[in-house]
DNA sequence: CTGACTCATCGATATTTTCCGATGAATGGA
DNA sequence: TCCATTCATCGGAAAATATCGATGAGTCAG
């Protein structure tokens, strides 16, 4: 991941609606959640809910996929992934003294 | 971490200066940098990043030791960690075939 | 003490983001 | 066909953020 993608992540998730919408979408990998669905649960507009997902999608965060009229939002666990790995990479270059324990303490999560 | 804790952090990062900043400050762990090193290789005037560091400082990524005249500036990687487990503990919990290649990915950086 | 140096804060302006209602496209049921 | 449903996009108003120069506090050297 580039330093431009890694932003563009960083910034979609960095709203408190956006945030928990993405959240929400990971508890339900890998299912995935109707644009009403997340909508509804927002409490917003749904013109202003619909640019907060064109954001993460944007960002490579969230997929869409076309289910009769319905718009099934499905997290993409893979970008999270490369997002983390753009975050530690710097201190895991030839560092990992100071990456050991940042990975011990994600490992002991799971 | 709590999910306004980690929207501070998120925001602090997504922004081109401060998360150049933070990962310069990442690559000199543990030395640090002088805030005028930073404000340099930063190219904005000295007041505006200044303000950016009080975001990053603010957010708790980043931690400043006075010495002489100078602010000498740490990235806080236990921050960071937090920052990363937080984002993936909703995959983890009871999901482990979700992160499992995520922190495969992560540890393979090392 | 004086002057130079380092940095935070203030006040103002410009840009960006957020939010909403209205509108329109696409789909499916009656 | 006709209408309801689902959702994206547009236009504009309000709020937040970014940027700068000026100012001030604290520190050190002469």
């Amino acid at each position: 991941m580039d330093t431009e993608t890694a932003l563009a992540a960083l910034a979609a998730l960095a709203h408190p609606t956006r945030l928990e919408a993405f959240r929400e979408l990971v508890r339900h990998e890998p299912a995935g959640l109707s644009t009403g669905a997340l909508v509804a649960a927002s409490g917003l507009s749904q013109s202003t809910f619909s640019t907060h997902l064109a954001v993460l999608a944007r960002a490579g965060l969230v997929t869409a996929e076309k289910r009769g009229r319905q718009q099934i939002q499905r997290a993409s666990i893979d970008t999270l992934g490369r997002l983390m790995t753009f975050l530690a990479r710097d201190c895991c270059q030839g560092r990992a003294e100071l990456c050991g324990p940042l990975v011990a303490d994600l490992a002991a999560c799971c």
